[in-house]
DNA sequence: ACCTATTAATAAGT
DNA sequence: TACTTATTAATAGGT
């Protein structure tokens, strides 16, 4: 229904998808508010835009939770109890995550080691000396990085004093009283 | 679009208002497919005919659960009870925890400490050099007891082979031909 | 369910 | 984004 017909397929152009977008959006929630006068229905639409922009429509007298509740009772389906079981299962799969990482961090501070056989040490200690060489040479580095910068300070402070004392020379002979300003 | 005009207000008749639903919860159906398809939208309609009867489309690719979280977040609205934003705060809370290990593990293997400062890159040294100590404590300790152990091995295997030697001494009176058993 | 005159939605262009 | 309009799509009322 326009200039031409179009296949329900994806448009590839992003402004004319937006415009489209746009057009039906207004469209199907026209259609909604109908249906819910017209046949005394009880509508719930969500719709997200490509660029993330939500509308909604849901029937007067009734509320998302209770078409969602009124879902739930017809579908079969759950939607708190599968939520609040997806958020347990990330909760149980971050928190062994957690305690591995845990682990892994007394161990480096030397600590829980007892349990510990002798390859599983040896790799310990590898670990433990690779890090220690790194951070050593991030020291030296910083450490020679603040010598040059302090040797770079002492030499614009040398050439300050240098001009000071010139400019105090060339001062002096106009004013014998030692007062500057 | 019909042959004639309606009003949009609640159809009196009921088995007309049964008929324009059916018709109608088709096309309002289809208008979600197409939007969907055509603007690459995330979509969710659920509908309750008078009857009582429930239709719903939601988008391919996606769940009412997604739909209504991201509703929650677009409109502020919380659809979940108390319990489930505990769950949630407990996962951002363990989260949190789990980044900041990540971060001290990494640094403990000497990487990403390039942020650092040098009393932060002497204090990280120290735990290095703590744990490496403990380490190398220990697998000098588990060294010593395998030595302690070979040597009560070596023992009990002197022991033994000296018994050896006595019993095979005195079966060798029986037996001339070297066989034992 | 099907038919079809009629209205409604909308694609493309401005 | 809003308006226009030719064209397609939806559907009201009848069978």
């Amino acid at each position: 229904m326009g200039r031409g017909k179009i296949e329900i397929k994806r448009i590839e152009n992003s402004s004319n998808r937006q415009v489209t977008y746009s057009k039906r959006k207004n469209g199907i929630l026209k259609k909604a508010k109908e249906i819910s006068v017209l046949c005394d229905a009880q509508v719930s639409l969500i719709l997200f835009g490509a660029s993330g922009k939500m509308h909604e429509y849901i029937s007067p007298s009734t509320t998302l939770i209770d078409v969602l509740d009124r879902y739930q009772r017809a579908s079969g389906k759950t939607l708190w109890d599968a939520k609040h079981e997806n958020l347990s299962n990330e909760i149980d799969r971050i928190k062994k995550e957690n305690d591995s990482m845990q682990i892994e961090l007394r161990h480096l501070k030397g600590e829980d080691i007892t349990s510990l056989n002798y390859k599983e040490l040896m790799s310990l200690e590898d670990a433990l000396e690779n890090g220690l060489t790194g951070v050593r040479d991030k020291k030296m580095e910083v450490h020679r990085m603040f010598k040059r910068n302090g040797k770079i300070l002492e030499d614009e402070n040398k050439e300050l004093n240098f001009l000071l004392q010139q400019h105090l020379a060339l001062e002096g002979v106009g004013n014998m009283h030692g007062q500057w300003i």
